[in-house]
DNA sequence: AAACAATACATAACATTGCTATGTTATGCA
DNA sequence: TGCATAACATAGCAATGTTATGTATTGTTT
């Protein structure tokens, strides 16, 4: 059949462009491949063109975010770690910032969006894990708690991260998520020790 | 001195980009300047290239909102305020989701940053209303409170406007805004009364 | 093993981009 | 009336993404 198109070569690229990212160099076919030996075609062998490459760069940043997650340690408080899982997602925009925004910049379809899928389950899971622990009330639908904790993380990121508010706004995170939690039923004393605590975790400090 | 420069030819400049964005045409100073009859030097007298004019669109982004936000009727109740605010704020957004996305996309220096200052003291001042009018505890920072709540608008409006997420998820905002208020200390009935009255303020649905 | 076919890859050219250099026209002030 | 200065037009440049064409390399087939 064909020549293996070499999966190294791919993910090379794929790094080579969210390194010229963090650098904040202009991302273009000639400049990518400088380094790398190969010519500007690869680009359209591997991708078919600078639109599949951002596509590509865009499935690492969800990718990078669904590991983050990954690495939250799950405890027996799911408050505690739904907090913890938004303050990975922000640990995760602040460590690749120019990622971040890609993901979310023009176009969000997605080769394979598992990825992407399973950050936001693994809010939803804790949502249903502190439903089951009586935390929330039974008529908290996790899904859309879920989403709403995405919203303000992602209010946070975008504003905090990649625009204009100063980055210790992120630290809105934790009474805005205590109001989310509250208001869907946790007791507030109990929900605030929880989120703080959620917010402190490791996990969410790691460079990257 | 010098002739003067038409400003009915610069805002006629930006007016053209507004266009071309919601008509998903690629703005380009040859394609901008086509039907205008000007040269494309005209874009370097009046905006000093590309970037400047970018600025200039993203200008009379922040000042639509702005004047959106200006139409919301205040009344005596500051809770149905902030929330019909909230709305106006999302409504500005669907009107023109390619210039929202432009206002936070990769730079938000502005020429007149009075626009974006008025929109955000518009919230402090409505959540100043409702601290003197006993719905918020004293303890609320007035600027604070007015950050989330537009870090909750902007996630919606970045999620559900311009991102993956339905349109239809924009109503998040009514409980969203609801815990986070009631966390301020309103009471959640008069609450929930309050934001779903702002949320159906007319002046949040006009098509512009 | 040899011939072949198909694909990866290199080279070069193309249209279009933002921008600049240069020339031309118009305007306000002396 | 002249003149300096700014507005505008024209033309061209380097750089961009893309495509066309040629070469080399690999896997398959007889």
């Amino acid at each position: 059949m064909a020549r293996m198109k070499d999966p190294r070569a791919r993910s090379l690229l794929i790094e080579q462009a969210a390194r010229m990212l963090r650098d904040r160099r202009p991302v273009t076919i000639r400049s990518l491949v400088a380094g790398t030996g190969m010519s500007t075609m690869a680009v359209y062998t591997y991708f078919g063109g600078m639109d599949g490459l951002w596509r590509a760069v865009r499935q690492e940043g969800f990718t990078r975010l669904a590991s983050r997650l990954d690495g939250v340690s799950l405890s027996a408080d799911p408050v505690r770690d739904l907090a913890a899982l938004g303050a990975a997602y922000l640990a995760n925009a602040v460590a690749h910032p120019d990622l971040y925004r890609v993901m979310f910049d023009a176009g969000f379809e997605l080769d394979d969006p598992s990825a992407a899928d399973e950050s936001l389950y693994s809010l939803v899971r804790a949502v249903d894990r502190a439903k089951t622990a009586g935390r929330f009330h039974g008529g908290v639908d996790p899904l859309e708690l879920a989403t709403q904790s995405w919203v303000i993380g992602h209010g946070l990121a975008s504003l905090a991260v990649t625009g204009p508010l100063p980055r210790d706004a992120l630290t809105h995170a934790v009474p805005m998520l205590i109001a989310l939690f509250t208001s869907a039923g946790d007791d507030p004393a109990e929900c605030r020790r929880s989120v703080e605590r959620g917010w402190q975790a490791p996990s969410a400090q790691l460079p990257d």
